[in-house]
DNA sequence: TTCCTTGCAAAACTTTTGCATTAAA
DNA sequence: TTTAATGCAAAAGTTTTGCAAGGAA
């Protein structure tokens, strides 16, 4: 099993800590497979690219970890699609894409959408967010 | 088990016909169920609702019928949340509150959206629909 | 007859849980 | 030493599938 840069590692402890999350061997891997770039993948994705380095990791440290992140705001969790979930990487508010041919999903960055009118929430209710997938198709032929 | 009115049946006849769908008992029982009004409601409250009726029906036709439904255009299936999806007896273009408090879905009709600016689709893409999730939470005090 | 639909049970798949073991503070 | 995290297997929840039986054309 190759060892993680230790510069990275270094930045990924102060990104765990600085979420309340105590740093340990698995949640680093996980960290630094998922955290490197804006990306979307699945438990089972996650839990495949461990095993591929070498790591020994568990099914339930890959969900107890991704739960994890997501609930102190290191990750977001998804759920487009009707199967799995996923979890996104960039936890700037942004939109997405949602290719329906292939499944991908590609950001859509926030400034690219613009609301002239949202409906005002029900009474005692405020927005917590807003979600906003734009399913893609290929162009049928011209 | 209580029959259903037959000037209703008539009319969800034509409905199913009119999407291509072959009307049988169990498939105008769950359209009877679910296309009466706009609602949300998930595989398992579907059977739950017909068993409640005396009806004598499979998880498996339920799923069958689902399925099909929304293939022919009759529902729309939702993902929101991370567990079981939803299927909208709404089939005209709208969006969604999602109360995160008690997991409910209200429909947001389209004019109470407005776009100013949306992303251009990716070349060789178009969009195919546009999934908008409003997230509320109860107001905090104030 | 022929094709489609249904019911049942089992399978598949994703996610969670219980519990003993291990690692971290 | 005390608490929290991990691994494993099993359980739980949702959806699909295989197949025999039943129903419609």
């Amino acid at each position: 099993m190759t060892d993680l840069d230790s510069g990275v590692v270094e930045n990924l402890n102060q990104r765990l800590l600085g979420h309340g999350v105590r740093p340990t061997a698995q949640r680093l891997r996980i960290a630094s497979l998922l955290l490197g770039r804006p990306q979307h993948l699945s438990a089972e994705q996650v839990l495949a690219g461990l095993r591929n380095q070498g790591m020994r990791v568990s099914k339930a440290t890959i969900y107890n970890t991704l739960n994890l992140f997501a609930a102190s705001g290191l990750i977001r969790q998804l759920s487009v699609g009707n199967d799995r979930c996923w979890f996104d990487s960039n936890t700037d508010a942004h939109y997405h894409f949602h290719d329906l041919d292939t499944g991908a999903l590609m950001d859509v960055s926030l400034r690219d959408v613009e609301f002239q009118r949202l409906p005002e929430p029900p009474p005692g209710m405020q927005v917590d967010g807003i979600d906003l997938v734009i399913r893609l198709r290929r162009k049928s032929a011209a």
